[in-house]
DNA sequence: ATATTATATTCCAATTATGGAATATTTACA
DNA sequence: TGTAAATATTCCATAATTGGAATATAATAT
């Protein structure tokens, strides 16, 4: 069966819709950051785990990546992500 | 244990997670709808789950309702639905 | 009171997500 | 080649989501 548009768009949602993932994202939205820098902020959470929480964002489109050397740098791949989570935030607060 | 910020943005990106929701959401973006609109408009899927849909989308916040003799109209409750909708089109295009 | 219309809820089996543990891969460098 | 560092993948038991079917509720009119 042919994925229609609001399939992929809930596959973006469904992505977005774990606290390991969003703090992730929160962290990209200061900038490109490696792995290692992601795991130093996140030190709660399990390497392969925050390593598999970087795979789903990407496999969505929402990031991608840059290999250089050992490091892989991720950093966010679509522009409206910061505006819709400052209205999040507002509306959270 | 308490909720933190991303774990209650988790819930909001997690109802909208599935296309069935996503096409709700579109029909609210287009203005205030009693539910037998929403039926009339989305006919291929079963009463119960459109029902149920609603009660998700709003049980997060998303959408708000108004009781009016048997009807009941549900509309949107967060302003920037409709710009991060537009971008993901644009993305998703 | 009863019937009708509009909407919501409950129950449930099947599917999918979750995160921990162990392991694998890739790259660089001695 | 061998080792270490950085990152990714696989395996798996538990938990959560999905959507169909049946049923329930709420409001109005007769």
């Amino acid at each position: 069966m042919t994925k229609t548009l609001n399939d992929k768009k809930a596959e973006i949602f469904k992505a977005l819709s774990n606290p390991v993932r969003l703090d992730v994202i929160d962290l990209l939205l200061d900038g490109e950051k490696c792995v290692c820098e992601i795991q130093q902020a996140l030190k709660k959470y399990e390497q392969p785990h925050i390593s598999k929480s970087l795979a789903k964002l990407k496999s969505v489109g929402l990031i991608k990546d840059r290999k250089d050397g050992l490091n892989v740098y991720y950093s966010l791949n679509i522009c409206c992500m910061g505006e819709f989570m400052t209205c999040l935030n507002k509306i959270l607060k």
